[in-house]
DNA sequence: TCCAATCGGAACGAATCGGTCCGATTGGAA
DNA sequence: TTCCAATCGGACCGATTCGTTCCGATTGGA
C-alpha cells in the first residue's frame, strides 16, 4: 500500500518540469539536477512518462522533453499509472481473471471495486498544477 | 499502488472469520479450507494478524483464533496495516526522515500528506462487517 | 561529412515478497 | 501422572519484482 520509489521520483520530476515555461526543452540531465534523482534513473523515468503520453520527446542535439498537456490536465493518478501500470488494488479487479483460485466464491471481491474507485479518486483529485504550486 | 497478495488473502480470511459465531474457536486449518488460501500461508497470516491485535490466539489442542474486536470495529485499513505495515504513500510520510536526498527542498511533500490521508480514509471507511456481509 | 548531445532499450544486482518447513507450547485422554 | 495429538510461532529458502547502471540508436549542428 505504498508508492514505489520510481513513482515517487516521477511525481517530483513532473512537478519540477511543470515549473518551467511550457515551451522550454527539458533534458533528463537538467531535471535530474533540479530534483536530485540519479541521472540514469531519471532517464528511464522520462522515457516511461513519454511513452505513456505525458511527455513529448525529441531526440538529437538540443532535444529533450516537454509536457504533452497543461499541468492542470494531468493528475497524480496519471503519473502513477504511467510508471506502475493500472491502479488496481487486487488482481481480480483488472481484466485478467483466473488468477485467483477462489474467484468464483469470493464474497469480498464485490466490495473491492468500491474501495478501488475511492482510492483512485483520491489520486485523480490532485492535479500536477497544484503539486507544482507553492510549498 | 496495489495490495500485496498477502494483504489480499488476509482480508478474505478475516471476512470468513467474521461469518462465524463470535465465540467459536477457528483454527488456521479451517479458515484455509474455507478460503482456499494455502495452509502454510494462512498460518503465517493468522500469526501476523494476532500479533497486530486483530485476533486473539490460544495454543494447544482445541486452541485457535477469535476476533479480538467486533467486526464493525475493524476496518480494511487495520487489516492492511497489520500485514503490510503502516499505510504511507512515500518514505517521507513516515516518521523516519533522512531517507530522501531532497527532503529539505522537496516541494511535493506537503501535498502528499493530504493524498495519504485521503487514501487511508478510503480504506478506513470500509468495515469488516460490511465485507463479511452479503455478496 | 563529422561530431556531440540526447533519447531508447537491454542487462545486471539487490531487496522484498511469497511459500515451506520444523520446533515450542498447550490441553485432553489413557 | 504420563503420554500424545493438535495447534501456534518463528526460522529458512527460492522466486519475482524493483531499482540501478550501462551501452547502442538517432538526431541536429558545426
Amino acid at each position: 500500500m505504498r508508492l514505489s520509489s520510481l513513482a515517487d521520483y516521477a511525481v517530483v520530476m513532473m512537478a519540477a518540469a511543470a515549473r518551467h515555461p511550457v515551451d522550454a526543452r527539458l533534458s533528463a540531465n537538467i531535471l535530474a539536477d533540479e530534483t536530485g534523482v540519479p541521472l540514469p534513473t531519471a532517464q528511464k523515468l522520462m522515457g516511461r512518462l513519454a511513452s505513456a503520453g505525458l511527455l513529448n520527446s525529441a531526440r538529437g542535439t538540443g532535444g529533450g522533453f516537454r509536457l504533452a498537456r497543461p499541468a492542470s490536465d494531468v493528475s497524480l493518478a496519471d503519473i502513477v499509472e504511467a510508471v506502475e501500470g493500472p491502479i488496481a488494488m487486487t488482481n481480480c479487479i483488472e481484466g485478467a481473471h483466473h488468477l485467483c483460485a477462489i474467484e468464483g466464491s469470493c464474497r469480498v471481491k464485490p466490495h473491492l471495486h468500491a474501495v478501488n474507485f475511492a482510492v483512485r479518486g483520491a489520486l485523480q483529485g490532485v492535479s500536477l498544477a497544484s503539486l507544482a504550486g507553492a510549498a
